[in-house]
DNA sequence: TGGTTCGTTTGATTTGAATCAATCGGAACT
DNA sequence: AGTTCCGATTGATTCAAATCAAACGAACCA
């Protein structure tokens, strides 16, 4: 067994014994096809604020989050800045046919990825279809994801951009971790702000608001859903 | 002779005379594929603001657009509105796993779809990875126009926000019908105002201004970009 | 213990875009 | 030619969020 061990402490991984097995890209993949396809995988880590990979990097790899949380963003040539998602564990990120990223992603604290380069990665997904349309799906559901957040953008006010934000990051970990009215929040408020279109004074203010509304409580890391009706309610109107 | 032809008009099409033959979906199928893949699809024609399909619609069909333009968009419960995008000639509009399409589309002036039903559709292109991989492009693609998108709604000026809109759309149809600055708009101002997360005054008020300080000139159906290095200054900075 | 730092909160003021309110102007009718 | 529409433009005013400006408070360190 230990020529096996090597290998694996050299790739740094064990895909069945991953993480994200079950839901991320390669859930698509039966245990012949995972074997390959561990060969192509290379863990990294990320140390907080680090920068897995810039907007105007070439995209040589794609990567899939384990452990951790990312954001995603894109700069304008002043500085200003919007984070076009967070990453968490199971999202596949920088999958692109284009020649370069086109958006910035850094560790939004210590991160853990499994990282596969373009070229194998390409060649081993061609003629694979459960894979193909496994990153169809996925490539859907983002897209819709960013359809949703255009309206937020474009149509709502402060207070539903806020209530939509903490309604919509529970809900995503609810699905990760399990139910649970505690949300935490690694990201700082500058984050926020910038994932919502507002300022951080904006940001601050609105969770001051809904705090002394009732609706949430505002605790060190994160924030308690205190009437999560209500806060679904402004996220949905 | 006469058997093909009706086969044919049945199905109201003919792939090979396509016009988005070239560069649409299909373009990946070969000859072979794309024989079976003609009796997949039925021509459809819609009027002027007809709905194609909507927000609420279980999403039996996806549609490839062969002429005219379509207004994607998503409405809130209280009526508010945020166009996500411009469907032009040979994009694939509707393609999604989820049981509803999320969003709305309908036709500016006449349009022309090939639809497909999205059982058989994907049946046909379960096993066909070339196919798979083209949808992939193409979902990718508007991905990365969402997420273009995402800042203009979310960090940019009224001003910033028109003259995008007008470089991007020019762009969009330079590709299509080759060079030329003047710039044809179907939709409405207050479709571009949904599409900016504006109101139709302001979108009003800044063609003026962009008019008086002569990077553009108001045409009845459209405006000319008098000054198009200025106008993509805007747009980039 | 006191000072520095840095993210966050709070307060005062400004401002860009929204809202409210006419008015304009071309197309389609009588 | 006159009337009705309806989308677009223009003007006056308001307002939500940005900006400018302190102050707070927890973590870290000298």
């Amino acid at each position: 067994m230990k020529t096996s061990l090597v290998a694996i402490d050299f790739h740094g991984q064990a895909c069945a014994d991953c993480a994200v097995r079950g839901f991320s890209v390669c859930a698509s993949l039966d245990q012949f096809e995972m074997r390959e396809f561990e060969h192509l995988s290379r863990r990294a880590h990320f140390a907080t604020c680090e920068t897995v990979f810039a907007q105007e990097d070439t995209s040589s790899c794609f990567y899939n989050l384990l452990d951790g949380v990312m954001r995603l963003y894109k700069l304008l040539p002043d500085g200003r800045r919007q984070i076009v998602g967070f990453a968490l564990p199971g999202d596949f990120v920088g999958m692109t046919t284009e020649e370069r990223h086109g958006f910035s992603a850094d560790a939004i604290g210590p991160v853990t990825v499994c990282q596969f380069a373009k070229g194998p990665f390409g060649r081993f997904a061609e003629d694979k279809p459960n894979l193909l349309r496994r990153m169809n799906e996925l490539a859907v559901q983002e897209l819709n994801q960013a359809r949703d957040h255009m309206v937020l953008l474009g149509r709502r006010s402060a207070e539903e951009k806020v209530a939509t934000f903490l309604v919509g990051w529970r809900d995503r970990l609810v699905e990760l971790r399990g139910a649970s009215n505690m949300v935490p929040l690694p990201m700082s408020r500058q984050d926020i702000a910038d994932y919502l279109g507002l300022t951080i004074e904006t940001v601050s203010r609105t969770f001051t608001k809904l705090e002394r509304e009732g609706i949430i409580a505002i605790l060190p890391g994160g924030v308690s859903l205190r009437d999560s009706a209500r806060a679904e309610a402004m996220a949905a109107a």
